[in-house]
RNA sequence: GCGACUGUAGCUCAGUUGGUUAGAGCGUCGGAUUGUGGCUCCGAAGGUCGGUGGUUCGAGUCCACCCAGUCGUACCA
């Protein structure tokens, strides 16, 4: 064998690969959602994982990076296609194509991968699932009220509680209300717009400071000057820089409005501090959202935009805590920014606010899960009408990751049973140990003949391995006795640990039975019966 | 993309001012035990020291470039 030759297995990063454990808990939640999008009146749809990249709503790749950010490639008619990003787009092409035989308005989910070639990192990966939910065809922010109160109830379904994510919503139409006044109106300044959406999307990461210097001159990536690279500012002045953080920081002045606050500074938007009161006292909860927007509204009046957007909010705020959800679960705020594409109204975050220690011991915060938006413009790129939609998206890969922290028990043990094996003790007589397999498979018992070629001891091990709850041993002894040996696995193990003479365990032969052949699929099924109840 | 740090066995890591044949633990495989997974003991396999070039009598160690990874930052539909 030439090694220099070999070819090295390897896997393309930003991919992975998922086994047996994995997916049965992917599984387990991908059904736990469905039941509840289900459960809202969504039906399913699936769309191919490739669109015309024109479909996408994204530029044509150009001639020397046709795969920035997406993967793409031409069809032998050279014609542009593309692995689709999202899960949105596609909807969008599928509605406008269909649009006279769907009911309307159309309320669909599906869930699938999605592609996107960047720079991967923890918890990010180049594909990943994302699941959706979308109406199509529906003005009112109705709508929007509905798709937040599904994220909550969907998150509860998977096992979080009360207080351990919050879905935050914003208005598109707030954030452009106020730019729009303090005079960043105008194609003119659309530059300044974009430098001041991502400088308040950033108020999660950087804190207030942070922000201060992004919509001013810019800020060093250390935080200190010369420290890593430089990141332009939006360039406003102070008059300006004092509004807009006057509207994103909303904290400390309603902390200084209700002593009821005077924590959820420390408690970072409220959702952690407000958990801790659960019992004592929610009255402030649906009166939080209220002071919020009011707080908009006295600061922005000048602003018909943002006046509009802030009704909006007051609308989903009002029907979703009248639905019974309050501010603990349905928060505004108005730091929310989403992706700066597409969205055209109130846009929505789901977020995560516990910390849990990964295996390095560090602090994670998962941050956000899911989220979404109106986005009234996408659909209608292929149709002759305006046609309304909003709609989320869950990010299943990431929130998996979060409902393994906290051992959410939608996941399943994860110790599932393997099958029985049938350990071949004479490769001459495989057709009497496959008949004995085939006597348990016909009883329901998940069950396999060993089909390597190794003796007694490295068969126990390969059973131990595949974590299966007993082995059937038939040697040509208790062949011509007509019986078989079952040795419980599992209980054998657990008499193992209080014997350490290795004679002694090996004569003692702990948790093993002898049956006549009639009575092994009984004896099988009682064994089992005693470790499925457990679980 | 920019910046900092890190690359030694499958994994976690040691390796002295540059000095002979690069080590340990865990894991894997084999034996003690021809028919019993654990424990214990014994043994074995496993390394282009990330790559290339340079300095040197001599490089895992020093230098340059490249590659990969981690963290921060930018971008993120």
């Amino acid at each position: 064998m030439a090694s220099g030759q070999q070819l090295k297995a390897r896997l393309p990063r930003g991919f992975i690969d998922r086994t047996s454990d994995e997916i049965k808990a992917a599984e387990k939640m991908l059904a736990a959602i469905r039941a509840q999008y289900e459960l809202y009146g969504f039906e399913p749809v699936e769309t191919p994982l490739i669109e015309y990249t024109d479909a996408l709503g994204k530029f044509l790749p150009d001639q020397d990076r046709p795969n920035e950010g997406v993967f793409s490639f031409q069809d032998d008619d050279e014609q542009w296609l593309s692995l689709r990003y999202d899960l949105t787009a596609p909807l969008a092409r599928f509605s406008a194509e269909n649009w006279d035989k769907l009911p309307k308005p159309y309320r669909s989910y599906r869930n699938g991968w999605v592609f996107r070639n960047e720079k991967p990192g923890p918890g990010r990966f180049r594909q990943f699932m994302q699941f959706d939910a979308d109406i199509v065809g529906a003005p009112s922010v109705a709508a929007d009220a509905e798709i937040c109160m599904l994220m909550a109830d969907t998150l509860e379904a998977l096992g979080l509680k009360r207080g351990q994510y919050v879905v935050k919503v914003n208005n598109r139409k707030v954030l452009d209300g106020v730019m729009e006044a303090i005079g960043l109106a105008g194609d003119e300044n659309a530059g300044k717009r974009l430098s001041v959406l991502r400088a308040i999307d950033k108020l999660d990461r950087l804190g207030v400071e942070g922000v201060r210097l992004l919509l001013g001159a810019g800020r060093w990536d250390g935080g200190a000057v010369g420290s890593g690279d430089f990141t332009k500012g939006a360039g406003l002045d102070e008059g300006q820089i004092k509004r807009i953080l006057q509207y994103v920081d909303w904290k400390p002045q309603l902390a200084l409005q209700n002593s009821a606050f005077s924590d959820v500074d420390r408690a970072e938007y409220g959702a952690k501090g407000i958990i801790k009161r659960d019992g004592e006292s929610l009255d402030h909860i649906p009166i939080m959202n209220e002071e919020i927007l009011e707080s908009i509204e006295r600061h922005f009046s000048d602003s018909a935009l943002a006046i509009e957007g802030v009704e909006e909010l007051r609308t989903i705020a009002r029907s979703t805590r009248t639905a019974g959800y309050g501010a603990d679960r349905i928060l505004i705020d108005p730091s929310v920014v989403r992706g700066l594409e597409y969205y055209t109204g109130p846009v929505y975050e789901a977020e995560l606010t516990f910390e849990v220690p990964n295996e390095d011991g560090q602090i994670v915060r998962f941050g956000s899960v899911g989220g979404g938006g109106r986005y009234d413009g996408l659909v209608s790129r292929f149709l002759p009408e305006p046609v309304p939609a909003t709609g989320f998206s869950i990010g299943v890969s990431r929130l998996m990751a979060a409902l393994k922290a906290i051992k959410s028990p939608i996941l399943g043990t994860g110790d599932a049973l393997g099958p029985v094996v049938v350990l071949v003790m004479d490769r001459g007589e495989t057709a009497a140990y496959q008949a004995l397999v085939t006597d348990l498979r016909r009883a329901g018992i998940k069950s396999e003949m060993y089909l390597g070629s190794s003796g007694m001891k490295p068969q126990m091990k390969y059973a131990d391995r595949r974590k299966a709850p007993c082995v059937i041993i038939q040697g040509s002894n208790e062949r011509d006795a007509g019986v078989v040996q079952i040795k419980d696995l599992i209980e054998g193990a657990r008499l193992a640990s209080g014997i350490t003479d290795n004679k002694e365990w090996r004569e003692s032969r702990p948790a093993q039975v002898t049956v006549p052949v009639a009575e092994m699929v009984q004896a099988v099924r009682d064994i089992l019966a005693r470790y499925q109840s457990e679980t």
